[in-house]
DNA sequence: TGAAATGTTGGGGCG
DNA sequence: ACGCCCCAACATTTC
């Protein structure tokens, strides 16, 4: 009788133990349990902040399979070459993943797939980082859904299994694969100066995103409905970071919720609407994978948005110097934490696309650049939203005024004063950090005079954008 | 999960 | 008591 062969389990946006398909998969395979990270040209091409963010992830969850009795291999190249000479190495029976959904990671998977079978390994892709496939929710016409309310009516009533728990053992192979070192792959190079000042504000690894998830039900979603729209406060889950890494599973967060709506919990439903809006974006992604690059309505495509990433407005808003404090609060805030408050991505977003008639691919690589909770389906969307040029968008005319904004939802404008060091007499230690995170190239001060108007007036903005739009139309 | 302009209503002050 | 005006509050329309 032959020892069963041992089974890869190639680890992407998955870093977590529990609810994850893919590694009870490998494990029921019922020989040893080989994972691998490979960092393919997916990760090189990652932006700053998420490939450094990535780097803490991978740390995090190689010492959680230390635990476990396991590891993390890490490996270089091309991800069917690695797996073949992998497959070679340790004589591997099968291969198991879990499934993305963006168009680079499909053509990548697909390929992958399509070779190892060549070869005659066994290969599985796993759900996990959707609650439900994007397949699988469909209209009554047979179409993918374009507008969110209707989705959010067909599925938020659907069955969600339990999650699946955390295995006993994941079982160790007699001899392990060589593997490179972590720190060899300087993934936090591009950070520079903002990775010490960043890494405070980071949540990461399963044990943190399952403890702030505690955190979230048990007190925080009570007010969620109201307290999320206040960017001054600590009121919304938080946990964009773990999910977009897989560090928490979308069905983990989605039972939670669902516990905590039948527990009574009044924000719960605003809640799972969130994880919808993600499924939403998600499924766009799929469906429609132009939507991360192209306009997807064509339409727009003839607007007379400016693609210029390196104007002296366009460069004033990347660096927080606009002059409008709720924008430079917002994009100091990124800079600094590696997230953003999501009413102020809308706000910074609007004030891009609209005052600046700058083209949302601009900020959308800025964000991609800048956020450790990147992820390519929820800003292809929100991008979008916000530019009017999406699915189930706010129309173009739908322009966020900051200062009307700020009062509404920041009366005592805690915000900025938390993120604007200028001409503050005791600065907060948050808006000095980002003098310190910011290259030195910037040539930023916190004893610099805050811009005592701002690059594109409110009232003059809105008009411009408003005039453009109603010239397109005719 | 918009803002601003325009329209409507009703209370109160006043002659 | 009545008409008139002002203005806040709210509703509707427009971009």
């Amino acid at each position: 009788m032959s020892e069963t062969k041992p089974t890869i389990w190639w680890v992407r946006r998955d870093l977590r133990l529990a609810d994850n398909p893919a590694l009870m998969a490998a494990i029921a395979a019922g020989g040893p349990v080989i994972p691998v990270f490979i960092r393919d040209a997916l990760v090189e091409g990652l932006g700053a902040a998420p490939k450094w963010r990535l780097g803490l992830g991978l740390e995090a969850f190689a010492r959680a399979l230390e635990g476990m009795g396991s590891r993390l291999v890490l490996r270089s190249g091309e991800a069917l070459q690695v797996l073949r000479a992998l497959v070679a190495e340790t004589g591997a029976g099968s291969v198991h993943w879990g499934r993305l959904y963006d168009p680079d990671a499909i053509a990548r998977d697909t390929r992958v797939k399509a070779g190892l079978k060549d070869d005659g390994v066994k290969v599985a892709s796993h759900a996990g980082h959707v609650l439900f496939e994007p397949w699988t929710v469909e209209s009554k016409t047979g179409s993918f859904y374009r507008v969110y309310s209707p989705m959010w009516r067909a599925v938020k009533d659907r069955e969600v299994g339990a999650p699946l728990a955390t295995p006993g053992a994941v079982p160790a192979p007699e001899a392990w694969p060589g593997t490179e070192a972590l720190e060899d792959w300087a993934l936090g190079t591009a950070m520079e100066r903002g990775a010490q000042v960043c890494m405070p504000y980071q949540r990461v690894g399963e044990a943190v995103a399952q403890a702030r998830m505690g955190w979230f039900v048990d007190e925080a979603i009570q007010t969620y409905k109201e307290a999320r729209n206040y960017p001054a406060r600590d009121a919304t889950s938080g946990m964009s970071e773990n999910l977009t890494h897989g560090e928490i599973s979308p069905r983990q967060c989605w039972c939670a919720g669902q516990r905590a709506l039948h527990e009574g919990a009044k924000g719960a439903e605003t809640w799972l609407k969130e994880l919808v809006w993600r499924e939403f974006a998600y499924h766009l992604t799929y469906h429609t994978p132009h939507i991360a690059s192209e306009n997807w309505r064509r339409e727009w495509d003839g607007f007379p948005w400016s693609e210029d990433g390196d104007t002296a407005e366009v460069l004033a808003w990347k660096r927080g110097q606009t002059g409008v404090p709720f924008v430079d609060a917002a994009m100091r805030e990124m800079y600094v934490t590696g997230k953003m408050h999501n009413r102020a991505r809308m706000i910074v977003g609007s004030y891009l696309t609209k005052h600046l008639m700058t083209h949302w691919k601009v900020g959308k690589a800025w964000f991609e650049d800048c956020l450790t909770d990147w992820d390519p389906a929820s800003n292809a969307m929100g991008w979008q939203w916000v530019a009017g040029s999406g699915p189930d968008a706010a129309p173009y005319f739908r322009i966020f005024n900051p200062e009307t904004q700020l009062d509404r939802f920041d009366p005592d404008h805690a915000y900025p004063a938390r993120w604007i060091a200028e001409g503050q007499e005791a600065p907060h230690q948050d808006a000095l950090a980002f003098f310190e995170a910011v290259p030195r190239s910037w040539g930023l001060s916190q004893d610099d005079t805050y811009p005592a108007a701002p690059v594109v007036g409110l009232r003059e903005g809105r008009t411009r954008a408003l005039t453009a739009y109603e010239e397109r139309k005719g």
